[in-house]
DNA sequence: GCCAACGTTGGC
DNA sequence: GCCAACGTTGGC
């Protein structure tokens, strides 16, 4: 695994969880990601300390909403464990799992949230991964550069 | 392993 | 609500 810092993006719907309840919260489990593509950002990727952008999702607008950070190593998703989850029968275990959470910790929430208009009209802005057409990934990676500029906002 | 049918995500 | 862009499922 790579020392670094990475960054990441995580979407999440505002009338499911929002960042006023990230705020509200300080940390939150970040569980119940069932897609495997980000699954192995999460798995192979994500540590404690990895910075992160706080997505609004299926909003009106979407938009960057704030900033927030890792808190632990990827960990298996508990909600598999549940026995009313419809994922409890699979063969998912603690020493092996199939899926994987992480803890989410609050940090900032942006006075003015960044649009995705604004992002796909902006040069520095606009390869970023969650303004590209189709992408449909709750967890996906952010560049350095870009995490940087909504830090300093 | 191919691929059609179906389900989901999420911008608009 | 529409629909494009995926991902998943299951028959063959």
């Amino acid at each position: 695994m790579k020392q670094d810092k990475n960054y990441w993006l995580l979407k999440s719907e505002p009338n499911c969880y929002s960042i006023d309840d990230l705020k509200r919260d300080k940390k939150s489990v970040w569980s119940g990601v069932r897609n495997y593509q980000a699954r192995n950002f999460i798995r192979d990727n994500m540590k404690k300390g990895d910075g992160v952008l706080f997505y609004h999702s299926n909003s009106n607008p979407s938009e960057v909403v704030g900033i927030a950070k890792i808190l632990t190593n990827p960990f298996a998703d508990p909600t598999v464990f549940e026995k009313r989850n419809e994922q409890y029968d699979q063969k998912s275990t603690i020493e092996n799992p199939i899926w994987y959470a992480v803890d989410v910790g609050f940090v900032k929430k942006f006075k003015t949230p960044i649009t995705l208009q604004k992002i796909k009209s902006d040069n520095s802005l606009k390869n970023m991964t969650v303004a590209q057409k189709g992408s449909r990934l709750s967890v996906m990676p952010v560049l350095q550069k870009h995490f940087h500029f909504f830090e300093n906002l």
